[in-house]
DNA sequence: CTAATTTTGGAATATACATTCCAGAAAATG
DNA sequence: CATTTTCTGGAATGTATATTCCAAAATTAG
C-alpha cells in the first residue's frame, strides 16, 4: 500500500513465505492428490479463508509451492559448486547431500520435483511446463559444470560433456527414487562413487 | 468348483486376468489417488458390483495390480538376458526397451513401480513391502548379472559387482523419471551408452 | 422349463472434498 | 475510542467419492 486515504487496516499476521514453505513440506510429503484442503489448514496454521484469500486455491497454492521449492533448490544446488574447489567435489557434495537429505528425513519425501513428475506429469498437465523447465535447467547446469571441469583440465572423459552431464542428472533422479525405499546409506554412497568414476581419466 | 450338489450356476463372463491388466493400465497411467472407482468401472468394462465381488475394493485391486505388473515385468526382464549372448548386450536391450516403452507410450506412464514408490511409499504404507521387495529383487538381479559377466571374463570393472549393479539399477529408475519429461530419444539412448561404459575394461 | 448363480444398472448411503460465505474477534492507524 | 481491514471459526454448499445393496436380466446345468 503506497497511499493511505483512510485509517490503516490490520496488517497480515502471518509471513506468506513462511506459510508457503509449510505448504511445500506437506505437498512434498503427501503429494498433490493425497493432500486435502483440511490437511493444509491444519498444517499451515492459517484459516481456510485466509488460505483462499492469499493463495487462491489448491491448484494455485501447489504451483506456488513448486516454484518456491525450485528457487530454494536451485540456490542450494549452485552453492555446492561454489563451495567446492573442484567440479568433481562439487558433484560429490551435491549427491551426498541429496542422499543425506533423503535418509535423514523420517518421512522419506524424496525429491519434490521427481514426485510431482511421476504423479502429475503428462502432456496436458497444467504443471508440465513448470516441472519440465525445472528439470531441463538442472540438466543444463550439470552439463555446464562438466564442461567447466574439462576446460580446467580436471578430467578428460571419453564421452561428451552433454552425455556425462545427462547421465549424472539421470542418476540424480534415480537416487531420489531408490532413496525412498532403500535405507542403506552405504549402498547409496557407493552409487555416487561408482558414478563419478566415469570422470576419472 | 469341485463338486456340484445342485444345478450349476452361470459362469463368470469376464476373464479376471484380462480385467486385472486393464486395471494395471489405468492405475499405471493415473496413479492410485487420481483413479476413482467410477474410472475403473468405465475402463474395466465390468459392473461396479462385479468389481467389488471379484476384487474386494480399490485398495485390494491396486495391490493385485502391482503384483500382476511385477510378475509380467520380471519375466520380461529375464528375457532380455536370455535372448542376448553377452551380459552387456542384455543390459543394453533392457535399457533401450525401457526407453522405447516410455517414449512410444503417448501417455508417458513411466514405470508403474517407480510411480507407486514416489506416490505412496512411506514406512507405514500398506504397499511398502510389495514395492520394496520388488525393487530389491530387481537390484539383486542386476548385481547377479554383473557377477556373471565378470565370471565369464566379459568385463573387469574397477568397482565391485554390487556397486556396479546398484548404480545401473539407480540409473534404470532415473530413466523412468527423466523419460516422463524428456521426449528426446537420442538423449536417453546416449545416457544408456555412457552408463554402460563403466563396464568397459 | 426350472433352479442356481452371476452380471447388470442403478439406487442408496455415507463420507470426504473444494470452495464460498458470514459474523465476530483482533489489530493497527488516526 | 472509532474506523478500517484482516483474521478466525465454523457454517453452508455442492460435488465427488467409496461402498453397499437390490431387483431384474442373463446364463448355464439338469
Amino acid at each position: 500500500m503506497e497511499y493511505t486515504f483512510q485509517k490503516m487496516p490490520r496488517t497480515k499476521l502471518f509471513d506468506e513465505q513462511e506459510v508457503l514453505m509449510k505448504a511445500v513440506e506437506l505437498f512434498w510429503k503427501k503429494g498433490f492428490h493425497a493432500t486435502s484442503i483440511q490437511d493444509l489448514v491444519n498444517a499451515l496454521g492459517i484459516n481456510r479463508a485466509s488460505l483462499y484469500d492469499t493463495f487462491g486455491g489448491k491448484d494455485q497454492l501447489f504451483k506456488r509451492a513448486i516454484e518456491a521449492y525450485k528457487n530454494k533448490a536451485t540456490i542450494k544446488l549452485q552453492s555446492f559448486f561454489d563451495e567446492a574447489d573442484t567440479i568433481k567435489k562439487g558433484f560429490k557434495n551435491l549427491f551426498n547431500s541429496a542422499i543425506k537429505e533423503v535418509l535423514n528425513d523420517t518421512c522419506r519425501k524424496g525429491c519434490f520435483i521427481v514426485n510431482t513428475a511421476t504423479e502429475l506429469e503428462s502432456e496436458d498437465s497444467p504443471i508440465h511446463d513448470l516441472v519440465s523447465s525445472n528439470m531441463q535447467s538442472i540438466n543444463q547446469l550439470f552439463i555446464y559444470k562438466i564442461k567447466e571441469g574439462i576446460k580446467a583440465g580436471e578430467f578428460k572423459p571419453k564421452q561428451s560433456a552433454k552425455d556425462i552431464g545427462t547421465m549424472l542428472f539421470t542418476l540424480y533422479n534415480g537416487l531420489s527414487v531408490v532413496g525412498k525405499i532403500d535405507n542403506n546409506p552405504a549402498r547409496l554412497k557407493t552409487v555416487v562413487k561408482t558414478s563419478l568414476s566415469v570422470l576419472d581419466i
